[in-house]
DNA sequence: CAATATAGCCTTACGTTGTAAGATTGTCAA
DNA sequence: TTGACAATCTTACAACGTAAGGCTATATTG
């Protein structure tokens, strides 16, 4: 009845589940997020994980919940201001979570962070003169925008032209036969240019479409 | 030496494997789609698919690309119809295969059509007086916004209301306790309303996009 | 204090997945 | 007819999510 090392107990919980599981999921990709992955790295094995979440649905569930956490919306400030500084802030966390919008499209129950954020939004329009209609425009609009440009970030033709496989090859000998002249045009003399910063170009389109936000209130 | 039922002889091919997958994906959802399936609707055994594609991520690359064959853009006309009508015909294309999006995410190699695709939009836009970094602002403006919107419709919280599920539950008794009013004030007196049409929502967004994009062009 | 309940973790097992290796077959050329 | 080659099938394996039930340390109760 020899007692070896008595375990610490190092109790698990939902939060620590879930934080790990998106640590693995930023580190490694989301396709290396498995539950017998996630449970040997919190020193456990996989079936311990059921007694925290029903099904890995609900931890996927839940870690969108988690992304949705850090998307700010300030309080205070001009209506302007605020809807800006939130889009930056979402487009952030979506960057830091690139798993995150992938994730998205095939989750189904929304979860009740990511509703009391979209209701936060829609109270700032409705408090600043949007009618129900614009504020629906408007919404709809920006959010499109700032997914849509993380999902286009995300994979950008750009990111994998250097890569090197035998597709890009293909490619690459594709662009020296003068096909794709409008993108080579614009990779060399504008993208690959020093000092370009993709994240200035979602600050300029952010202000169009802002721009656009300003004629949806005033038109009533 | 009896010979059964001769068999015909139904070859199979790059393109009829890809355009079965396709059509798996769409009536079943995308997480139906494995090799074993796809291979039983073709009456034929798993392995046999590996002598068309080297692996399950290059038929999804295939099919990703497929999809945006089906983008298409008027080669004729004021630019601003143009592409507005190519980013109605993109909107169609993704919702019409709603696993697109979401494998866009994804996958690496950009693959001819898509690369094709873009190159003639950016062409589009330098050959209307767009200089290179307004095309860019301009391109990566207008495809952020269908993409996202599209993203959006795809799970927007509206559709998992009249779910029957232990989570709409809990969601219905916050909405009942007067959490998210806005979002109930948008859903009760706009989005439920009889007449309501998605499609339009998205038309509207776009011209503010396109007006913005005007902008761009005349401002360099 | 001892007895019992229970929450938390583990073991085992099943069906499904992508796909590696190699056998088998059907088709066409010589 | 023979041979070659391309297309298909058989078998097998490791990894996946997770159902069912067992074990054990801690908390609750008498």
């Amino acid at each position: 009845m020899d007692q070896p090392p008595k375990k610490p107990k190092n109790r698990l919980s939902r939060d620590i589940v879930v934080r790990k599981a998106i640590e693995i999921a930023n580190h490694d990709g989301i396709h290396a997020l498995s539950m017998r992955r996630l449970a040997k790295d919190l020193g456990v094995e996989a079936m311990s994980l059921y007694h925290h979440f029903p099904s890995k649905e609900a931890l996927l569930d839940t870690m969108i919940d988690l992304v949705f956490t850090e998307i700010v919306l300030p309080p205070k400030g001009k209506w302007r201001d605020r809807l800006r500084a939130r889009a930056i802030s979402a487009r952030a966390a979506l960057v830091r979570h690139r798993w995150a919008l992938g994730l998205m499209e095939s989750r189904t129950s929304p979860g009740m962070v990511t509703l009391q954020h979209h209701d936060a939004m829609l109270g700032c329009l409705r408090r600043n003169g949007f009618s129900i209609a614009a504020a629906a425009h408007a919404y709809s609009l920006l959010d499109s925008y700032v997914y849509g440009f993380v999902l286009q970030q995300l994979n950008l033709p750009f990111n994998t032209f250097e890569e090197s496989g035998e597709a890009a090859q293909s490619i690459m000998t594709a662009v020296a036969a003068g096909q794709y002249p409008y993108l080579v045009e614009l990779a060399t003399q504008h993208v690959l240019l020093p000092g370009y910063d993709y994240a200035k170009e979602f600050e300029i389109g952010l202000d169009v479409v802002l721009n656009g936000l300003e004629q949806l209130r005033l038109a009533n």
